[in-house]
DNA sequence: CCAATTAGTATGTGACACATACTATTCGTG
DNA sequence: CACGAATAGTATGTGTCACATACTAATTGG
């Protein structure tokens, strides 16, 4: 004990840090944890891939394309939940890193069908191995059935209208 | 029946649009479930309060003042897990719209002490009754004990190291 | 007493979200 | 078929937030 035992009991909260945190009631609101569980993990997230110098948009990004080749940038974006204007300033920045190429759609002009380079699904790859890891990290705090319903439930959150 | 019952199956993916979304791999990913859930909750809570012209991190701070009137700066930014420069901007804007004072501390004069002034606390009676139906509309997608696991879940997410 | 730490501040960069507006193209309906 | 509506991409601007760096004033600890 590095304390004497006569120590009153009005100090064992100061003792233990347990004094209720300044966030006390903030707590209690599922959309507070949310942002503060998302901004952990995307933290973590930054700091897995911090070599590759990409975002969890950029990553999403470039993980859509190589699985869907030739998407339209609308249809990322739609499937990315974001609008045309942010989908355009990502396209344009892993564009100029030399990641991935438009070309115009002959079915539709106005389209712009996405394509990953070879330097794009390089990358995408050496960022996989980072994801997999960083994912790990957080999953393996849950049993099997616990990650399930924790996933369905985000799902559901991400759907209300 | 809108179509003939001799339909091929392999129409029927067409039909009941369930085609492969274009996230298919990405929604195994608990980052990606956490991010688009929060997302989803971020716009909600911001349609919720258009009305005040605050962001969630305000009305946090706010919350988190007024609950525990004359906390410093460094402190706020701590609970809410926000550097200094971040709470900054966030008490600036605060400050400058006459919603919460700083004061000197006495016993610290590095510290600013900070309080809601009347204006402050009046857009906060407002906020918390609109933050009350925003998490209301979400909670109710759960039972009391699945809402229980949720919230522990998001913060043993957020206590990742 | 003096070095290290702490709190607040100032400044700059980058990523996003969103609004608005404009052009080119395609679609839908009279 | 023609023409207005809708769609895809683009350009531009605003606001929020995270983070890095650097500086000053004040406090703390050895």
């Amino acid at each position: 004990m590095s304390r004497s035992s006569k120590a009153k009991v009005d100090d064992l909260a100061e003792d233990l840090d347990e004094l209720p945190p300044l966030t006390e009631e903030l707590e209690g609101f599922l959309g507070y944890r949310l942002r503060r569980a998302n901004a952990a993990m995307h933290r973590h997230f930054i700091a897995a891939v911090a070599d590759l110098g990409i975002t969890q948009k950029q990553a999403a990004m470039l993980w859509l394309i190589n699985s869907n080749p030739g998407t339209a940038q609308v249809s990322a974006a739609d499937a990315l939940g974001m609008d045309r204007a942010t989908t355009m300033a990502i396209v344009d920045r892993l564009d100029e890193r030399g990641l991935l190429l438009r070309k115009q759609s002959s079915a539709d002009r106005r389209r712009q069908e996405l394509y990953l380079t070879p330097a794009g699904q390089n990358l995408l790859r050496k960022a996989k191995a980072r994801v997999a890891k960083h994912e790990e990290r957080f999953t393996s705090l849950f049993t099997a059935s616990e990650l399930k319903f924790l996933l369905e439930a985000l799902r559901k959150l991400r759907d209300v209208t």
